[in-house]
DNA sequence: GTTTTGCTATGTCACAGTTAAATGCGGGTT
DNA sequence: AACCCGCATTTAACTGTGACATAGCAAAAC
């Protein structure tokens, strides 16, 4: 961001706010006053059907924004929850319609932020719909590691996961059991390794062979 | 729209083009120098992964904007096929910046329209990954019908549905057996039929109750 | 008129993944 | 020390869905 662009954001920053591991941060079906950018930590996102079976849509990183959809659309399509301790950037949402006019630049890398989102969602689809389950947990590991490092998490092959697995289940449409088994199946072949909060990876190349990754790196997008 | 600004999207109109059914409009991969808004016929967004698999990602329906994530994003995640002919409205790319900096309020509705579009991928995504392969097909026809009443196609309890069972399955993560054989059930139960390229639906509140859809009416959401 | 092609329809069998239940472990609380 | 809770792990039984094969039909091509 240029120092023009870091002072328009600023202009519209409401505070700062930290939040608890398991606070809801947005609830589905309300209408949202405020957007957030991810300072640190992380959530995720998630939306539960009738039937009580929950879908979690996208795991929260630093530097996602949060709420964009509420904030255009007018109510929430789905709820957010913080997973460890989370700063988070506030922007007002009364202020959405100034930016557009006051700051072209950074409403440009809004719908940008939107789009990638978009794409990702359809990656997401795609991977429920035509990857194996064994071939979707390598995905997600593979999609997670490549934004650890984009975002400097990772140490000795390591990075911070503080997922359950019940979550990572939820986001590949797999029961907990199978999602387990898979897990287990690729620490005992030393792929890759996720316990106690940490993933780390052995064999990158061979976890996006399974999961039928090109291993492009993480898409570029802007923050804000 | 008010008049103001259809003479700014007009503006930024670089023509209209007719399309083929079966013409791809956009290429996973390509760099795409131009937006499409629909005017009318019908298409898919598909994507396919390294075994071959297609997902069908969305339906395209009138109204629609076709590679605003190409045009953001600088390159397409997904392909556009025809499956009609269709009529579309040629935006230039390079134009858009312009369009964030002349007119913010089409702008704003550009995010908007990505918001919406993000939603319904993440709707689609809590299909896949949460409910059955008869609540699925269920729902995807109950959102088919919301789109064609909304867009007033639907006469005589029936609309133009010119798609193959083969796309249907490809976006549910279904194979086109099972697809054939639920669309058989829904059929034989009178509850909807999909024969000759037209929907036909008997019961929309059974389909509705067999696919957990609310029936919230199809979101509201801007065109350009 | 015949053949080919694309799509839809149907029957059967196999299995990838689900469901239900039980167990183990570590940390927190009493 | 004992108990409780949350999460991970494991096992067994089950099933929803996929794979395969075959058939029918209409339109297009020859």
């Amino acid at each position: 961001m240029s120092d023009t662009e870091v002072e328009q954001t600023q202009r519209f920053k409401v505070g700062e706010l930290t939040v608890e591991a398991g606070t809801p941060i947005l609830t589905e079906g309300a209408n949202s006053a405020q957007l957030f950018t991810v300072l640190s930590g992380m959530g995720i996102r998630h939306t539960t059907l009738e039937n009580g079976r929950r879908q979690v849509l996208t795991f929260i990183l630093p530097g996602d924004l949060i709420g964009l959809q509420g904030a255009v659309m007018g109510e929430m399509g789905h709820s957010v929850e913080a997973r460890t301790r989370m700063r988070l950037c506030v922007f007002d949402r009364a202020a959405l319609w100034d930016f557009f006019k006051n700051a072209p630049a950074r409403a440009y890398d809004l719908t940008w932020i939107a789009a990638t989102e978009e794409h990702f969602l359809g990656e997401a689809l795609a991977t429920l719909g035509q990857r194996t389950a064994e071939q979707a947990v390598a995905w997600a590991l593979v999609r997670l590691w490549q934004r650890g490092v984009a975002l400097d998490l990772v140490e000795n092959n390591s990075m911070p996961l503080p997922f359950r697995q019940q979550d990572l289940a939820d986001a590949l449409g797999l029961s907990l059991v199978h999602t387990n088994k898979t897990l287990a199946k690729f620490r005992t072949k030393q792929i890759a390794s996720w316990r106690d909060g940490r993933l780390t990876l052995t064999d990158i190349d061979e976890l996006s062979r399974i999961g039928l990754v090109d291993e492009q790196k993480a898409v570029r997008r802007p923050l804000l």
